[in-house]
RNA sequence: GUCCCAUUAGCUCAAUGGAUAGAGUAUCAGAUUCCGAAUCUGAAGACAGGGGUUCGACUCCCCUAUGGGAUACCA
């Protein structure tokens, strides 16, 4: 499709000779209020170049530029050139791509298959999966689509937090007080509760807590019955954990978590140590990064174990060796930045020019009415529990309004899953929220299940028309003419700027950018559905307007499946 | 103490340094003999406070206030 503001820009520059053609392309906006104008050129900028008033230099473009076919008309308003496009054109082209297209798009290859790594969602095993797991999972999964969708090879990885002196303790709980049926039952309960027992019982017996350290040495070492009761409860933690991400559509290219690298951690703490980064503090081996602003990073404890960050320092050496990532994006909380800061730093005092290639994703903390989440004080949300509520409210609300789907259990789910997905994705990922069950079971307004129902709506406006009508319908049939009125107008726009939308909330790492646009293509179709009638007398009217509302329906789809929801035909 | 982040309408949130700060929700008033009312139209309602930079600041810088997070051997 054809850009319209480097069109403009190129249109602007035989006018100017004294800006770039890229500068001019930043400087072109599009007004706030379409009132003003489709595109505006504000040329307060100029007047220093130009040693002329703003409002002259308007006029000057405005009346050169004005008899350009790509507009109907170009106004000056004091300092501003304001640009209408020629609507007629302008949905011919918008309505011939998108139609084209059709799934792909939305879709581009600015990427050009650079090999990029997506980390999200990493739960810690034997740990409730909670409604705080959300924003890395969801956030997470749509940053993975949008990049894809922006032609980037994409690895999706869950960095299980699978290791560690919790795991010592978790066996030494299940062999005093464990059985091996409670564990299959119900596995993170289950063992969250020999977790918890543990705590209760090291008051009385501290011995516990050398057993536990015994313990996980053990692991480490690789001995058989240690290893064999981990890898047990790591798989029934996944299956658990899995079952949630087949409920959210979300699936991965590796598991590799943090045992993945326990033997790889000696390697670089010696290239640390060789590149004398390595410094004894307090009985601990310490990277010094106090020159940088930055507290001290431990790499190797006083009895010599390792911590995280010397383990995610094997990790992105080995993701860099394994992958040659383009990026290695981290969807973390924000809680973790100063991990992040360090680990950089310290990969950059390696000389590892790709440290920079390390981008922390980070997102605000997600607390409950009653305070910060607290399993053992038992306030504690499950994200199981959110998506299994949000479902049978969608249901309830189906059999009540009394739609003919031909399958409520799976509607129900498509769109009660996508109202909790939505909902996390409406805002900018960095705030903190207090979730709220009123909140997350309100389908009204801004809403998945608002946008999903003017997909539904689209659909069946087009069953109404009759299936083929589209398909049969040639080239030359189409006539713009009839949908260049206000609401198509702004419909059309709203379309037009999906492409680049997608492509501005992928490199920000914001879906909730691309969240925002759908709703407006959402309420601009509606608006378009109530301003005019579709189905009328008129074939060719008719046509034009049903290939309006095509394009608008692969808009909302497309874009619905890139913050990973779906997008049913009823409900 | 230090560092980082947040603060916009009653509530939940938007706004690449640009024109009259936009939505949803709640409130009030309306719209369906007609393509799906999980919809649409209207009213009323806001930039935490103070400085500065700029032709122009919700946006950038400084100070203050409030809230959250982090602050070497948890992850």
């Amino acid at each position: 499709m054809i850009s319209y503001s480097s069109e403009i820009a190129k249109i602007i520059k035989e006018n100017i000779a004294e800006l770039e053609l890229s500068e001019i392309e930043a400087m072109i906006e599009v007004p706030q209020d379409s009132k003003l104008g489709d595109y505006a050129f504000p040329c307060f900028k100029l007047a220093k170049v130009m040693r002329k008033a703003p409002p002259l230099i308007a006029k000057g473009i405005a009346e050169s530029i004005s008899g350009n076919a790509v507009f109907d008309r170009v106004e000056q308003v004091n300092a501003y050139v304001n640009m209408f496009i020629n609507r007629e054109d302008f949905s011919k082209e918008v309505l011939k791509e998108v139609l084209e297209k059709g799934d792909e798009y939305g879709r581009s290859n600015v990427g050009e298959g650079r090999p990029v790594i997506v980390e999200f969602s990493s739960p810690n095993i034997a740990k409730p999966f909670h409604i705080g797991h959300i924003r890395s999972t969801v956030i997470g999964n749509s940053i993975n689509l949008l990049w894809q969708a922006m032609g980037y090879r994409v690895t999706r990885i869950n960095h299980l937090g699978d290791y560690g002196t919790q795991f010592g303790k978790m066996i030494v709980a299940y062999r005093h007080w464990g059985n091996e049926e409670d564990v299959k039952n119900e596995p993170i309960k289950t063992l969250l509760g020999y977790y918890t027992k543990f705590h209760d019982e090291v008051e009385n017996d501290p011995s516990l807590d050398d057993e536990a350290r015994e313990t996980f040495a053990k692991l480490e070492r690789g001995e058989e019955e240690e290893v064999r009761l981990w890898q047990w409860f790591r798989d029934e933690s996944l299956k658990e954990f899995e079952r949630v991400y087949k409920m959210l559509g979300i699936s991965y290219d590796s598991y590799a978590g943090e045992s993945f690298y326990s033997d790889k951690m000696p390697a670089i703490v010696s290239e640390l140590k060789e590149k004398g980064l390595l410094i004894e503090s307090k009985g601990a081996e310490i990277v010094d990064l106090e020159p940088y602003g930055l507290t001290p990073a431990p790499i190797l404890k006083s009895d010599g174990s390792t911590l995280y960050i010397t383990r995610d320092l094997a990790c992105a050496k080995y993701r860099k060796q394994t992958y040659d990532f383009y990026k290695n994006i981290y969807v973390v909380a924000s809680q973790q930045n100063l991990h992040f800061q360090q680990l950089k730093k310290i990969m950059e005092l390696m000389g590892y020019e790709w440290a920079d290639d390390i981008i922390h994703v980070p997102f605000g903390l997600v607390s409950l009415e009653d305070g910060t989440m607290s399993t053992r004080a038992g306030r504690v949300v499950f994200l199981e529990d959110v998506l299994n509520r949000a479902i049978e409210e969608t249901e309830a609300i189906i059999k009540e309004k009394g739609v003919a789907t031909d399958n409520i259990e799976e509607t129900a789910r498509q769109v009660g899953v996508g109202a909790v997905v939505f909902n996390e994705l409406s805002n900018n990922r960095i705030k903190d929220y207090v979730f709220s069950w009123k909140h997350v079971l309100d389908f009204n307004g801004e809403t998945g299940p608002y946008v999903q129902y003017t997909h539904a709506r689209c659909s069946s406006i087009l069953r109404n028309a009759g299936e083929d009508i589209i398909k049969n319908a040639s080239e030359a049939e189409l006539c713009a003419e009839y949908v260049t009125g206000d609401a198509a107008y702004e419909l059309m726009k709203r379309i037009y700027e999906l492409p680049e939308v997608i492509i501005e909330a992928g490199h920000k790492y914001e879906p909730s950018i691309l969240t925002r646009h759908i709703v407006d293509i959402a309420q601009s179709f509606n608006k378009f559905y109530h301003d005019e009638h579709i189905l009328v007398d008129d074939e060719k009217e008719k046509l034009s307007k049903l290939k309006l509302v095509t394009a608008a329906k692969t808009a909302i789809k497309n874009g619905l499946g890139l913050l990973g929801m779906e997008a049913p035909e009823r409900m």
